[in-house]
DNA sequence: TTTTGAGTTGTTCGA
DNA sequence: GTCGAACAACTCAAA
């Protein structure tokens, strides 16, 4: 569609949604491929009835994102506006309103996502008017990858086999300078007044933490570049150190793209090939296949992927699962993790899957309810992931894990936290307690826990089930499925 | 269609 | 303390 006069200024809207950045961004490298001056928009679609609407500590990291990219987009003469409602109205509205000659965004994969889209696409349609989308949050798309039954892929390795070379990406290469602002005036609302921010505000201790901002992303990717990749393959799995790249919560909103991840890995060594690198880029691979099995099998945000799990007799047990929830078990490497999240918005992934198995097995309460509080308290929360990881815990996804394999929270710890740094730090009673004992407080002799500040029960809980019961339990349990 | 090989992240037991 | 086997047979991908 051209304008009308064609020395009037050309103008497209930009629907950020899940892509909250500025570089690699595929709508605004169209926009400027085309000659387009960008009304940049944002639009808050959910409400408290809506499935898996962002949890907490999510809107806290989108809220920060949004203020982050706003004032980026002022710095280059922009504006991006803010909106509450639905977006069909609103967008059609809008392009009516500002006589932009259509609008562009990035495409969304999980189930409440492609509803608003679809809906979007349809309106416009029916409007006539302009709309294209994009890839701007994976490597791959779902649809474009499936086994050699055209179906799609259910074990990852398979998957990965089939979709690594998609790591050789080049991200979208334009300079901000040459991106064009248009001046049409705001019609939106302030930020604040999307009310992301929780009412309590827990969240507040957050922001010591992390640094919300698409600049934020980028350094720590840096960071990763020069102590983390190289050997990721073991410091990775120590909760003690900061041996991860804690890009997560950047990737979940988009401040970050996975084909940027990707590029600055190989830019040191191209293959990919060395052990820390193909590690880490292996990770990136599991985000993509979460967002696979998401797409082709949307249900299992709520229900198992393997169809006998819906029989599995769960206890329900709320107060228990206030105990998980808090960091109340009396497993020290357990409640260390809670306790971390908690604070953070943020935990280890060795400990997501401590906690995880022990919620599932030692405590027999559903993944369904562990999914639910991770969403709710991590800045990272990502539908697709959460889902995944869950049900790989639990033994009802997409992962042919053995049954019987029940994390031990006991020789987890010794195991990954062989120094104590991590339940120390989270767990500070647990300050002076013996090496040998620090996983497992209650085994230790009176005496020695006398010379130390831990008093089970009091400072510290005992534990709230026993390890060898709970195992046989477990596996009783799976029997009858 | 049938068959075969292989599968992110573990634990326990006994030699 | 270390090491290999058993756990118990399942599901998927691909030949």
């Amino acid at each position: 569609m051209t304008p009308n006069n064609p020395t009037a200024e050309k103008k497209i809207i930009v629907w950020f949604r899940k892509d909250l950045r500025l570089l690699d961004n595929p709508s605004i490298f169209e926009a400027i491929s085309n000659g387009y001056s960008i009304i940049p928009i944002f639009i808050w679609d959910s409400d408290s009835n809506q499935k898996w609407a962002p949890g907490e500590a999510s809107r806290w990291w989108l809220h920060n994102a949004l203020a982050s990219l706003a004032s980026d987009i002022s710095k280059l003469g922009g504006n991006l506006s803010f909106y509450h409602g639905d977006p069909s109205s609103i967008l059609s509205k809008l392009v009516r309103e500002s006589s932009a000659d259509g609008v562009y965004f990035g495409r969304a994969f999980d189930p409440y996502g492609m509803e608003v889209e679809a809906s979007v696409i349809n309106s416009l349609r029916s409007n006539s008017i302009h709309q294209q989308s994009f890839n701007s949050t994976l490597l791959v798309e779902p649809w474009e990858v499936q086994n050699k039954t055209g179906k799609p892929f259910q074990v990852f390795t398979p998957f990965w086999r089939h979709t690594r070379k998609y790591i050789f990406q080049e991200p979208l290469s334009y300079h901000l300078d040459n991106i064009s602002f248009s001046d049409f005036p705001s019609s939106g609302i302030a930020l604040d007044d999307l009310g992301l921010l929780p009412r309590l505000d827990w969240h507040q201790k957050l922001h010591q933490y992390w640094e919300v901002s698409e600049d934020a992303a980028h350094k720590r990717l840096a960071y990763s570049l020069s102590s983390v990749v190289d050997s990721y393959s073991h410091r990775r799995n120590n909760p003690g150190i900061d041996g991860t790249s804690r890009l997560s919560p950047y990737l979940a909103w988009g401040l970050l793209s996975p084909r940027q991840i990707c590029h600055a890995v190989l830019e040191n060594e191209p293959e990919g090939s060395n052990r820390g690198q193909n590690k880490f880029l292996t990770e990136v691979g599991w985000r993509e296949f979460s967002y696979h099995l998401l797409y082709h099998y949307p249900t299992i945000t709520d229900q198992p992927l393997r169809p006998k799990y819906q029989s599995f007799p769960w206890l329900n047990d709320p107060d228990t699962l206030d105990k998980w929830k808090f960091g109340n078990t009396g497993y020290p490497m357990v409640d260390a993790g809670m306790r971390q999240l908690y604070e953070t918005g943020w935990m280890h992934n060795r400990v997501r899957m401590v906690v995880a198995s022990f919620l599932v097995k030692h405590l027999l309460i559903s993944w369904n309810e562990g999914a639910k509080w991770f969403w709710d308290t991590l800045v990272d929360a990502d539908l697709a992931s959460n889902t995944q990881g869950w049900q790989w815990a639990a033994g009802c996804g997409a992962d042919a894990a053995p049954y019987f394999r029940i994390f031990n929270p006991i020789l987890q710890g010794e195991k990954f936290d062989a120094k104590g740094n991590y339940v120390r730090k989270w767990i500070p009673p647990l300050d002076d307690v013996p090496k040998k004992w620090l996983f497992s407080p209650w085994d230790a002799p009176k005496a020695t826990l006398e010379d130390t500040n831990l008093s089970l029960g009091e400072n510290y809980p005992e534990p709230c089930v026993d390890h060898k019961f709970a195992r046989a339990r477990a596996l009783e349990a799976l029997s009858t499925i």
